[in-house]
DNA sequence: TTGGTACGGTACGGTACAGTACCGCGCCCT
DNA sequence: AGGGCGCGGTACTGTACCGTACCGTACCAA
């Protein structure tokens, strides 16, 4: 039926390790996890490599003599300690998944003043969005959303809510001293803030629509503009004409 | 090196195809283009099955032994029909895209009432870009970016920039009736506009992080709270304590 | 009727890849 | 020093697919 190359890959490595010590048959070579220090060093050097292939080509594309071929080696290592291809790509993308989100869950707004302390967070977050590798990696997922969907959705969802919810609750705040308007709950006003100065950006840079964007006082220009906007919208005072019941 | 299927095909049936009835040697088999209306039908047939195995699975993990398997025919109709599997895949893209973007291409906004107009004008194009066959030519396009980057790169920023023209043309009449603010240009503005209203729901859908979207009573309340927050930021009078030089 | 054409079915050639088996070398530990 | 283990290199097996060749059949026109 379908191209899909997982069809042919059997369950092997993963069904029947019951016990490597015992070899109650004669050698069926399989080598233990990484135990040399010299082991963990080609495994660092085979995931890093990986990592750039998986994340330049993508899944299917990158076959794993290719990767052999770049990194050294032998295809028996690559089985052995990662137990295939698959393995691999799970190990690269955890590694890649963490080193994006941990900046992001790491993201704290100041209380005052408003508007420089959204820019300041605004600026910063889009800088982690727009780093070259988290697009990479958010490129991949998208890619291969059916192959690990699980994966694929926490990422971005792990990080937008994070963000939200940050964010949110620096609302809250500024509406109870009468910075912000009252009359629109903080979470809506989080994602409007959000769509305002992110996801633009965001958006346009996945695609690749984007000229030259990511440089520093790009991110700084976009940020200041869409937190102007946000914050004129969103001070108390405004939508007196606009809402309705 | 790397996968890259493309790689092994030769550049046959575009290089020199200077006579087909001429046939100079025996007969190459190369049948002429669609003429019997059963052919046609068939042509058809072929395009609409390819059309939602590529939109679903991508075209890789299409062969089009699949297609075949699905449609009848014989694999050499596909070859003389459209010349080979990119062939059809340009095929189908081609007639996608056009679908896709007439609709984006004809929208309009109501000169007045504001803020009536702009819900209603982003809740069509809402429902223009949210449409699942929409979506999913979009995640082709980008995960098949580096077949087609030129056809890639078009369909969104045509959709993009028509739809920022339009809505920039708009906006620079408000300003000069004193309805929008008019100390930022207004592709500023409409590009917020955009921002706010569209670039979240679309990414969030895209990465198919959304519940249940795109019905229409969702795309109503988007369009609506976006644009209440827009108009409150960009309305005349706005924009008090935020700017500065 | 007869010849040609359009088409389906099958087989073939060629390529690429995943995963495994086997051989042999060098290093480390005992 | 010696044996085992880790590991690299190569060959092999099995699968999948693209593109083409060949053959047989149904249908249409002269």
């Amino acid at each position: 039926m379908l191209n899909e190359r997982r069809s042919r890959w059997p369950k092997a490595l993963h069904d029947h390790d019951q016990a490597i010590g015992s070899s109650t048959r004669s050698k069926p070579r399989m080598r233990a996890a990484v135990s040399t220090p010299a082991g963990e060093a080609r495994r660092r050097a085979l995931l890093k490599k990986a990592e750039e292939m998986f994340l330049m080509h993508g899944f299917d594309s990158v076959s794993i003599d290719a990767l052999i071929g770049e990194v050294g080696g032998s295809r028996r290592n690559v089985y052995d300690t990662f137990g295939g291809k698959e393995g691999l790509f799970e190990g690269v993308v955890s590694n890649l998944c963490e080193e994006y989100v941990r900046p992001i869950a790491e993201l704290e707004i100041a209380a005052s003043p408003a508007r420089e302390a959204l820019i300041d967070f605004a600026d910063r977050l889009l800088t982690c969005v727009l780093e070259p590798r988290a697009l990479a990696l958010q490129r991949l997922m998208i890619a291969e959303a059916h192959r690990m969907p699980r994966v694929s959705h926490a990422i971005f969802s792990s990080g937008h809510q994070r963000v939200s919810t940050i964010l949110a609750a620096w609302i809250v705040e500024r509406q109870s001293d009468g910075i912000l308007r009252a009359d629109l709950p903080p979470e809506e006003l989080a994602d409007s803030f959000i769509n305002i100065v992110i996801t633009g950006a965001h958006l346009k840079a996945l695609i690749g629509l984007t000229s030259r964007s990511s440089e520093p006082e790009d991110i700084r220009g976009i940020a200041t503009r869409g937190t102007c906007l946000f914050i004129d919208g969103a001070q108390s005072g405004a939508g007196k004409a606009s809402r309705e019941p």
